[in-house]
DNA sequence: AATGAATGAGCTTTCATTCAT
DNA sequence: AATGAATGAAAGCTCATTCAT
């Protein structure tokens, strides 16, 4: 939806529904008839349609994988295609949508139920491609922060190596 | 400043100018004098003292450490206090002001500004305390790009512990 | 009807067809299968309903009574008991539907016919309780009045002994 | 005011914002400055203005007057010339400001209160014209009540003579 | 230098109504 | 005959900014 794509953009109150409705074509009354909540309802639909797109890319990396280090290095090149794609500009699907007001409760526990399952996918994977339970699941949580971070980190340069980078930063680097 | 926290807790585009006077008592008029450049002005500025407090807490976590893990945990620490007096609903101040609208390419190479010197920073503790040249900067890199996610998961889930349990899975966790 | 029930409390104005539809069950695209005229055809119907159902508490106010007087008194007391019912807020129906737009003619010539009506209904029921002719229609009118203004002072006031005072008013009154 | 005449035609949910903006000249932003309540803050204000013009009314009535019948046939008198000066469509004021919205606990005790001035001013005069004090309260009373009638009887008929027959009503006839 | 008043474009939302089925 | 979907105009309100003082 396009919707999805202007919020990840701007972010949730960066966007105006007008605009979103120009964007889509959508004329203005209809729009209440499928997101009777307005725009947060909106977005929340948006944020499940990211949220699902996202899990997609998770499981297409690690679901060729040899090993979790090469699913994680698919992933992270995924995204930084991804990335570019949408103009080096977009961040963090859900946080873009859902974040801007942290004030809203729904926004909140609809935030951390997306991202604790893509903790836990992504811990799936690991334990498949051999990684031993416990650790599987401190690996998945390592590789989500950075990711998060690394999302920010390439908005703010402009560079999606910010992104490719990563997986050399996590399995790499000595410590 | 106040208007730092307010954009810290909503956004650039989730405070209103209003707001900001409402809650500062500044009179409306006089904004302009100080920020001639209105909204973004003063975000960058509010930016600027966040940056600057930053700095400062990393410096004072690891300026007492002795070494650079124990540095790291008592960062996080620090931060994950001051989330609790926030109220369980700030993130990193510099993306919450810098960020909704990263359209704006001043808003972005600020951000990237500080974000780099925040990593030099940590490098630069990191050489200080007797980690090895090259691998300092990818630690602080790791450590940087890890604080932002957790930064953001915390957020979602209210729970500061997200913050504390960073250390741990930076350097106990198996790889 | 329900409908006539939120007119009556709200005006005209004040309601929307949607909270109408909602109340009573009635699908959307209904009701211009009923109403072609829309919401000004509605509105007519249930000031009819309104119109009749008053009528009928004047006959029974005035149909059992001893004489002018005594139905008078009886009148005021169920119209106070229907106001309490209705929750201390419902003026004239009648007013209250059609009179938010007195731009609209057919609302203001139903409304004067209504009025009209209901003056010479309580007339001939003097008249039948043996009040003279010419007195009959100053005494119908001079109650009407005051009804109509005791209506108003008691959604003013949310007292329906306003109502029920007019009559020692009336007639116990010195002049 | 403008807006106080709008809203006497239309009443309060008849009139819209935009409109009384464009009747007045006065720019959308403006409003908010003056009326930081809105469009009830607005119509407070406007009920404010008509109650104190009804008081002058009144208190011109009456002040000149040799008895309190001479008094009140005045008043309707100068009323029925309003009625027609504003086009045989506008009732009460403070009833057709305030009163769409019952709903509104302020509203209503706003109306309350300027009623019941009206009545006490109505009763004072009737006092000092001589009449006697609690007889002088009721007078009051029932001119008030018959009022309000005849000002919704003179809207649905669109005839002011409605109001100019009223002072035969209330003291030559026969009861 | 400092400010409260003023501004109009824009916001999200609701409205009464029409239409394809 | 009956209806949920669709519609754009209008609703009330807030916005960041400018300006006269």
């Amino acid at each position: 939806m396009t919707a999805a794509r202007l919020f990840q953009e701007k972010g949730f109150n960066g966007v105006g529904l007008t605009e979103i409705l120009t964007a889509t074509g959508v004329p203005k009354g209809s729009l209440y008839h499928h997101f009777p909540g307005g725009k947060p309802d909106l977005a929340l639909e948006a944020a499940e349609l990211a949220h699902r797109e996202t899990l997609r890319i998770i499981d297409d990396a690690f679901g060729s994988a040899a090993d979790f280090e090469a699913g994680a290095a698919t992933l992270f090149y995924k995204l930084a295609k991804l990335f570019d794609l949408m103009g080096k500009t977009a961040g963090c699907p859900i946080s873009q949508i859902l974040f801007d007001g942290a004030e809203d409760a729904t926004f909140r526990t609809a935030t951390a139920r997306y991202f604790e399952t893509w903790m836990a996918t992504i811990a799936a994977h690991a334990e498949r491609l051999g990684v031993d339970g416990a650790v599987a699941d401190a690996q998945a949580k390592r590789l989500f922060l950075t990711l998060q971070g690394a999302w920010t980190l390439a908005r703010a340069t402009g560079r999606s190596d910010t992104l490719r980078e990563v997986p050399a930063l996590l399995f790499a680097a000595p410590r």
